[in-house]
DNA sequence: TTTCCGCCTG
DNA sequence: CAGGCGGAAA
């Protein structure tokens, strides 16, 4: 019920969703982009805006008005001392990115910004990440093409400037040299040419302390906002509920997850973040210098106590305006979605493995395969991603005391994540990954950008994220062992996964409902209802959150290929629906995505079914008419609960016997085995397609199959089970 | 698409 | 041997 329910608003999610991946795209790419990030369209901003701003630029010049953008640094970026560098690779990959961009200049970029300043610390794999991120970025805001043509004036003014001292140098040669040699004006070209470097040289320096000015005045400005943002950081918290309504909604990053055609999040790609904490310390050191070989990610995310540093796109006028902290409570809620994003992405990465050897226990391998649909661009920047998702990871590791005893929840939730390890067939789980995801639940942060005031369900994390790997696990090509009985048994799910139970427990804002109405069953077949109540019944505030992860399941949950779960399924609907069309199979397992070969495979699960049945209905109808006696004959045509058929019947299509069987399957079998006994009393069965007539009447007898089949997942018996 | 048939596996 | 599955035929 949950995918059919909420599927067109994530449809319409996904749309504006793609808008907000685009603008982050933008600024993450941006050198310095000025411009308000949740509310500035991307045609405004102005990825070069602070070269242009550097000559004129000085401590006093900075008036920030929320109106006026274009005069607004972006003092975020800057604060990193790699900062510069980054944002030249990313210069470089726009470059790729946006190819209408270059220009035939003789004079390359580096000759204007530094080639040695700006490449070191641009590593390869932060150009290759911010590269690839903006790889879906086909609208290119045409402000870009001013941005450029600035830096290009540059340039050109520079390579003019080059050219004139050229060309002074060649004049006085004409003047002096009435005999002009050959070595002579080698001599005057390399003097040429280190005069020309020279002032390159000189340029690149001015340039140099121009950035370093600018640095200094954004770090104090930063430091400014950081004072003022630490009284309001509660606030903006406390208020972030009654701002959900309003600009960026985390419902729609949370829509990033069920894309399918956009890698990026999958890839670890984040909005612009800011930055580590090393190297803000190297900031607020006074060393700004460029370190080589520091982190090429730009996780411009400062985590100091409960304060959370955001070097994104706001500016001080709009701090100090009333938007600023709901910008902030936005850019707050941003910051944590990608972090989800990129640690579930990371763990289903590492669940996508299918190679064990790979994955070891004791690492987290940096170049897991990727089972998903994970192209080889997508390999070539996991290393850097490994690196932002490592520095994720680390933080619920420091965080969390191994002795905490306040968390028997999370940690029987890693037990349980830990159940299909058990089974040496399937690849072990990454350890340091645990802590991450199901840090103890209490004041310990999930995160590090999590508001401490409203923690993270974080039993809803570990409930979905269960179910994320149940599925993820149900539709790789494992070892069916891996996946069959007892681990797809229904029971042993309610072992597996006591979420609602728990989530009631630990959330007492869900009603009753959540907690006892759409689990009655217990089983693991309901865990969808369970989001679906969950859905309905978590706060608004939570509601985000949840909905980040269920969009994320959903995008799993349309998998692929069919489980034995679904097999199981199928078959307990047989004892309603003998011939299901394939609109009602596809009504029928909403989580499975379906296809040529899907649908058919269903089908022909459904056909094998009907031959089994049928097989068995004759084979009973003809010992029934080898009977003598009628009454022995009445006897055998009757399917009693404790008859042989029904045993037969039941151990077939319900196994493991937790599915009661519905009367009215024992009805249609009767219907069927009558039908068989007098067609081979009447000696019909000489006719080659005698059955014919059979199958017809009991194709006509099939029944509704009951709601509880729409959820994806197992349907579990309230019969039995309630 | 459905049914029949045969093969393979646990 | 039961049951799943694939291929051929209708």
């Amino acid at each position: 019920m949950t995918s059919v329910l909420f599927q067109p608003t994530w449809k319409r999610q996904k749309r504006q969703l793609r808008r907000v991946i685009y603008i982050n795209l933008i600024l993450s790419v941006s050198m310095d982009s000025p411009s308000d990030r949740f509310h500035q369209q991307p045609s405004q901003m102005c990825p070069f805006e602070l070269y242009r701003n550097l000559p004129d630029s000085n401590s006093t010049s900075h008036r920030f008005s929320p109106g006026s953008l274009a005069s607004h640094p972006l003092f975020g970026p800057l604060m990193h001392p790699s900062s510069a560098s980054q944002r030249w690779g990313s210069f470089h990959q726009r470059q790729g990115l946006f190819p209408e961009l270059l220009v035939d200049d003789d004079v390359s970029e580096e000759d204007v910004f530094g080639r040695r300043e700006f490449s070191v610390g641009a590593t390869p794999s932060s150009q290759c990440c911010a590269g690839d991120k903006g790889q879906d970025s086909a609208h290119e805001p045409e402000d870009w093409n001013q941005n450029f043509a600035r830096v290009k004036r540059l340039r050109i003014n520079s390579a003019l400037r080059n050219e004139e001292e050229v060309g002074r140098e060649g004049k006085k040669g004409r003047k002096n040299g009435a005999s002009v040699k050959i070595d002579e004006r080698k001599r005057a070209e390399q003097g040429n040419r280190r005069q020309s470097r020279e002032g390159r040289k000189r340029q690149r320096q001015e340039l140099k302390l121009q950035l370093e000015e600018t640095r200094g005045k954004l770090l104090e400005l930063q430091r400014k906002v950081w004072r003022v943002y630490g009284g309001q950081a509660n606030e903006e918290k406390e208020g972030e509920e009654e701002q959900e309504d309003e600009a960026l909604n985390l419902d729609e990053v949370a829509d990033m997850f069920s894309n399918d055609n956009e890698p990026l999040i999958s890839a670890g790609f984040s909005p612009p973040r800011c930055s580590s904490k090393k190297n803000n310390e190297n900031i607020q050191n006074g060393n700004p210098g460029i370190i080589p070989g520091e982190t090429s990610m730009d996780l411009d995310l400062e985590l100091n106590g409960d304060q959370v540093w955001l070097g994104c796109s706001l500016v001080r006028g709009e701090w100090e305006s009333t938007e600023g902290g709901q910008k902030f409570a936005q850019a707050l809620k941003q910051e944590l979605a990608s972090v989800v994003a990129q640690v579930i992405d990371r763990v289903v990465r590492l669940y996508a493995e299918t190679d064990p050897s790979s994955v070891t226990s004791a690492t987290v391998p940096q170049e897991t395969g990727v089972a998903m649909d994970l192209n080889s661009k997508r390999r070539q920047r996991s290393d850097t991603v490994a690196r932002v998702v490592e520095q994720v990871e680390a933080l619920p590791l420091i965080t969390k005391s191994p002795q905490d005893k306040r968390a028997p929840i999370a940690q029987s939730g890693q037990k349980d994540l830990l159940l299909p390890q058990s089974n040496p067939s399937l690849a072990p789980l990454p350890q340091p990954l645990l802590p991450a995801l199901f840090p103890p639940r209490s004041k310990d942060h999930f995160l590090p950008s999590y508001p401490p005031d409203n923690p993270v369900p974080l039993p809803l994390l570990h409930y979905t994220m269960q179910n994320l790997f149940a599925r993820s696990l149900s539709s790789l090509p494992l070892n069916k062992d891996c996946l069959s009985e007892p681990f797809m048994d229904f029971r042993s799910h309610n072992a597996v996964f006591p979420p609602l139970s728990l989530l009631g427990q630990l959330d007492p804002s869900l009603p009753d409902r959540a907690r006892d109405g759409g689990m009655r069953g217990g089983g693991a077949g309901m865990v969808d209802g369970a989001d679906a109540a969950l859905y309905l019944a978590a706060g608004k505030a939570k509601k985000n959150y949840i909905l980040t992860l269920a969009c994320f399941l959903n995008h799993l949950h349309s998998q692929e290929g069919l489980s034995p779960c679904h097999l199981k399924k199928a078959k307990l609907m047989f004892f309603y629906s003998r011939y299901p069309s394939s609109s009602t199979l596809k009504t029928f397992f909403p989580d499975v995505k379906f296809n040529r070969c899907v649908t058919s495979q269903l089908i022909k699960w459904f056909s094998n079914f009907r031959e089994f049945f049928y097989i068995q209905m004759e084979r009973f109808a003809r010992q029934a008419a080898r009977e003598g006696l009628a009454s022995a004959r009445e006897r055998a045509l009757r399917l009693g609960r404790d008859s042989e058929l029904y045993r037969i019947l039941n151990m077939h299509y319900n196994k493991s016997n937790d599915y009661q069987v519905p009367e009215r399957f024992v009805e249609v079998s009767e219907v069927a085995l009558r039908e068989f006994f007098s067609a081979i009393q009447s000696g019909r069965d000489a006719d080659p397609c005698w059955k014919k007539a059979i199958y017809k009447i009991i194709s006509k007898l099939d029944s509704p199959v009951p709601d509880s089949f729409r959820l994806p997942g197992c349907p579990t018996d309230t019969y039995r089970m309630g």
